[in-house]
DNA sequence: GGAAGGTGTTGATCGGGATCAATGAAGCCG
DNA sequence: CGGCTTCATTGATCCCGATCAACACCTTCC
């Protein structure tokens, strides 16, 4: 399963394609020999587990390449993906001995483990790096939050289009390889996975992207890549303000003005509005 | 608004309920001079907002007593809280500068207040406080992850089962005041809160909480108070195995088996699981 | 006291999306 | 090549929970 893991000339960080991202890149490179001594590749086909749930995880690391999924599962067999791993993201958990969710290849994927004790021996000998990774950890749990409204009281369309949106601002990090600049979003994972991110079905997923599609929203190359046509339009569907409308850059804009009105529009408003993919 | 900053006497973290939990307990207490120092008790009445949404936060802090709301407010007035924060909980957004989210106070409440800049840099040369924060942090995401499955994949009677459960957890930890031991439940927001933290209408929730009493698995004292009569019902009905049967206390078990049984069962398993409250 | 507003409950109705079912297309393998 | 499985799509139907509406109760403020 390891693969090559003393083989480490190929495979130095110096050839590594996020090695100026997430932890390796943390103190100015500083802790890249170390992290290059404790670390080893390994790879995954898509749909094996890296980390089951629940279970005595003793790794942690980047992913290099492909796409990771946490999933949690419940007893009668229903799941939620709790979050998609893209390349230069950190998965695993640290300072706990078990995952509490199971991490999975979404795709094939290329990792790069470190040993789970050594890892957290290095972030308390270095504080300034675990300081980058509180800072990221933070960020994760804003975004688990944003995750939890779009769950909560947004409709199938509008978290359809959220996740349009978010996989391409997410690609754009990484535009290194086949991603074309311009308004192509690739989605690297189906429709199922899909379903299991946005807590909603198979089925209700195709429909609602091939509705975008009818109303010339999106262009359906493939199952999984689009064109984005009519980007404001889709930012518009996504019921959100907070994405940009040229090109995914984040802009958050306040709006008080809705906090203020409290009483009245609060009345009984709760995941229904009514979007109409047309207009 | 601030309430007596500058007499510190009868406020001293000395006589401070939960001095002995959150960073205040951080390093053993070595920083709880510098943190009475910089620190400051305001106290604001349920419905006040303590941050605005996408507002500069310039503060951070400890809740004393009461309850904190976090709540996201859409465009279109639709809301969503994502956290309740209860004594000795941390509010605020350490390291950036807007909160994405507005804290508010859900009931009456008493706050340990710092200035955010100081706190950060108390953080910055205090490692192991920094190591604390980024450990509860990682508790926080965990957390936040669980309620994405919630509102990803429960249904309606079965988040509020998981909420009853998880509020008598929670306050079993700050057990000082009238929280008699016991089956005694005791919710300490109303039906509008519970209803936007748990993604649903104060309708469903009235109706589901009911639904329970007339099945025997609670008794309503008042809109407030609850006497779980069977413990072990209400845990079956909120779907979830990590809550014990006896008095709340966690207790993961793996279900492995289930996740091997993979693509049969995963089959189209979404939201709508039939759960029965007779049974 | 009574008007006004907030909160909790209950009934009636509706609809978004889950569920059930069936088909076509694409990859895999003996 | 022809079974076999997985995936995406579409149609038909159903139902949980949102929405609309009405009412009882309580608190606050004239």
């Amino acid at each position: 399963m390891r693969t090559g893991s003393h083989v480490q000339l190929p495979q130095k960080c110096d050839l590594c394609p996020i090695q100026h991202r997430s932890v390796c890149a943390a103190a100015g490179g500083r802790i890249r020999p170390e992290l290059n001594r404790i670390s080893h590749r390994r790879t995954f086909s898509a749909g094996e587990t890296i980390v089951g749930e629940a279970e005595e995880a003793g790794i942690v690391g980047n992913v290099v390449r492909g796409v990771l999924r946490m999933v949690r599962t419940m007893a009668d067999g229903r799941q939620q993906i709790v979050g998609l791993l893209f390349p230069s993201d950190m998965f695993g958990r640290v300072f706990a001995s078990h995952s509490r969710y199971a991490i999975e290849a979404a795709t094939d994927v290329e990792l790069c483990c470190f040993d789970r004790g050594a890892f957290e021996a290095l972030l308390v000998a270095n504080p300034d790096v675990e300081h980058e990774v509180l800072l990221s950890t933070l960020d994760e749990l804003d975004a688990a939050r944003d995750w939890m409204v779009l769950l909560g009281c947004q409709t199938v369309l509008e978290r359809v289009a959220a996740f349009l949106i978010i996989v391409r601002r997410r690609m754009m990090k990484m535009a290194s390889d086949e991603w074309m600049p311009g308004p192509h979003v690739s989605v690297p994972i189906g429709r199922r996975d899909m379903a299991t991110y946005l807590g909603t079905t198979v089925e209700s997923i195709s429909r609602t992207i091939r509705a975008m599609a009818r109303r010339g929203v999106i262009r359906i190359i493939d199952a999984q890549n689009f064109e984005v046509v009519q980007w404001n339009r889709l930012v518009a569907l996504s019921g959100r303000e907070e994405f940009d409308f040229d090109d995914g850059i984040v802009g958050l804009r306040s709006y008080r003005h809705v906090a203020d009105a409290g009483s009245e529009v609060r009345r009984t408003i709760a995941g229904r509005r009514t979007v109409d993919v047309e207009k």
